[in-house]
DNA sequence: GTTCCTGCAAAAGCTTTGCAGAAGA
DNA sequence: TCTTCTGCAAAGCTTTTGCAGGAAC
């Protein structure tokens, strides 16, 4: 994705594309870790020496206002960010601590969804132990 | 349930029942309101002038090891505590800010889980407006 | 007497806020 | 010029840790 489109998406949604915000956005879009507040910001702070973790903050705040990402708080220690608002769930290993993206079976957020309430976002998140650490386990 | 039965609860799971993790346990099955630990503690400590936070974050961490009771992470800001530990969803209004229960259609949690991974908790999030908030919005 | 529990005080660590300067239109 | 954005510094808050005293058996 050009940064000109990247740009207009942002526009978009009434957010003016920075560079700082463009870095941002563009990191989570090509890195589809979950990655945390310092994460990006330690990423970042390599090629946009004056980053801090306030513009970090600043932007995650727009962008998930926006409906650009979701933030994902299965970790009660720290917000994880993630691109991808398709309806997907979150898995998160016990053991070695990584997030894991699963498929949710169609229709999944229709169904559950309590009648009577207007959802607006929809998050399923399951926890135990990943392939690998049931493996070494 | 009596103080007993309680007692007899914590002790097959292992814990030892202190008066401080009774108040603790009886306050969390008395009050289905997903409290924080801070609530718990403002309740409490009016009848236990000794209580701390420390004595409740540890008894809540002893009960959620215990699977006694589960740690609502929706709301990024603070933990919510739930001794309901049979399979519902948790809803949170941007609103009003309230939590509800809602059900899980039956096998939700069998038919999300995502296969490969051994999945010891499972979560549905929702968020929007609640019914009230929807009337005066 | 030994072990576990409690809770004060302090630390830790993520996130937000205040605010002055910079950037952009 | 006027508004918005940035980012340093500091504060805010929830939660955890260290540790000494106490309870239980």
């Amino acid at each position: 994705m050009t940064t000109q489109v990247l740009a207009d998406t942002l526009r978009s949604r009434g957010i003016s594309p920075t560079q700082q915000r463009l870095a941002v956005y563009s990191y989570l879009l090509a890195h589809r870790t979950h990655p945390t507040a310092d994460t990006v910001y330690q990423a970042l702070c390599r090629d946009y020496p004056t980053m801090s973790r306030t513009t970090v903050y600043n932007t995650m705040r727009a962008l998930f206002r926006a409906g650009l990402l979701r933030i994902v708080t299965i970790d009660a220690e720290e917000q994880h960010f993630d691109a991808d608002t398709a309806d997907h769930g979150h898995f998160r290993c016990t053991q070695c601590g990584e997030l894991f993206d699963f498929d949710l079976p169609a229709d999944t957020m229709r169904q559950c969804a309590p009648s009577g309430f207007q959802t607006d976002l929809f998050d399923v998140y399951a926890t135990g132990l990943c392939p690998h650490c049931q493996a070494t386990h």
